[in-house]
DNA sequence: GTCTATATCCTGATAGAC
DNA sequence: GTCTATCAGGATATAGAC
């Protein structure tokens, strides 16, 4: 029982996860059928309930099997970080969070460039199971990465914090979904579009300097 | 023929349109049936086809509506600031981009507030005709503000200011989607959510210091 | 312009043979 | 575990009375 060259067990599995993921990210769940993705799997129409139980459960799986390591890579960064004793400064912590995700846009050949592009999409998903299911999945690796900020930048307000880790969140939602898509990178040299060190450099400085930016605005004028 | 009260004449069409929005934002495009919609408007089920056309015509005019208005004032706010003739800061640049789409949020009878958040979402929608369609609505509004942003920061390298453009637009794009449903934001005071100027000077001030990042980074480095 | 009724097609899911 | 055949319901769109 040993040695059998490629042993197809969980082969239909994968195969409806991948097509999932390209499908998905392309139309959309609402907009993609169980007949166009068990035809671009290559598997029966009857595959998808007898291995998931339902579209709902389909999309859940297609999350987990990314979205778990992903997050253990973040924290595990984090840990690796903070191993020294030594304060962290908060570029680190930024391209800790940065990195696992961006990775995957070179990804091609394995499906994580799809992935990424729905995961981009997701965080601005309607459908209420699906937010929901994305919120609990991200939230312990938020939390810590809250914790790791807040040591990482004692003078600044709690609710400012807040705001930033949101608007830096969202660049980053953005830049995954739009990669390949946004007209504006048309000036941009094409070989460059799909390098993660390149995207991930440029991305960090520009988070980080956001992260950092003056506190003494017309906010406070106000107060 | 003068002073009938408030003659009903578009109503329906505006009807349509309202429902729409709200609908389109909660539950996306394909997730949205004409029944739901002609239900929730108050109106029969043909009528959308009587007065659009087709679904597709229908999503058309709801961005129809709300886009053109938006980018006009957007445009007409550049053109204020230079008429004095003389340089522009970048901070008075991404201001006058940002506020005509977040005053909105505060317009939560009018129905600006579903249509901001539908807008939010929709710059990371995957349908084909939909993503064509808003990106030549805005196209020439982003051209103008890349050449204003070009002459306000003549020594930043050109691809780095598209990148950098690109990361400001997506940032707006996820603050516009999930001004409602982040999870983040609960640290926040719940009356300071919807309060557009709190947080268009928020952003404003975000934008700018990611936009004014230094520019020798890691990048660099490797040349 | 508005409505009812309906045509045509596609959806997710399942029963049951192999 | 894989397949075919099918169910029950919902989708968009339209024809035709009012």
């Amino acid at each position: 029982m040993a040695l059998r060259p490629v042993k197809p067990q969980h082969e239909t599995r994968t195969r409806i996860l991948d097509a999932a993921e390209e499908l998905f990210m392309q139309h959309g769940f609402e907009g993609t059928s169980m007949r166009q993705l068990t035809a671009r799997a290559g598997v029966n129409l009857a595959a998808v309930n007898y291995h998931f139980g339902s579209k709902d459960a389909l999309i859940e799986a297609v999350f987990k099997r990314r979205l778990d390591p992903m997050n253990a890579e973040r924290v595990a960064a984090l840990d690796a970080l903070e191993k020294d004793g030594q304060a962290l400064a908060s570029v680190d912590i930024i391209r800790a969070f940065v990195v696992p995700s961006l990775r995957l846009i070179e990804d091609a050949k394995g499906g994580g460039r799809n992935f990424i592009r729905l995961l981009g999409r997701t965080y601005t998903e309607p459908a209420k199971t699906v937010r929901a299911l994305i919120g609990q999945m991200y939230a312990p690796t938020m939390e810590r990465y809250k914790r790791a900020l807040e040591r990482a930048l004692p003078q600044m307000p709690a609710d400012e914090l807040v705001w930033r880790m949101h608007f830096m969140f969202g660049t980053l939602a953005y830049t995954l979904a739009a990669t390949d898509t946004v007209q504006l990178i048309a000036g941009c040299k094409p070989e460059d579009r799909y390098d993660a060190r390149l995207l991930e450099e440029r991305l960090t400085v520009f988070l980080a300097a956001g992260l950092h930016a003056p506190l003494e605005s017309s906010i406070k004028k106000a107060a």
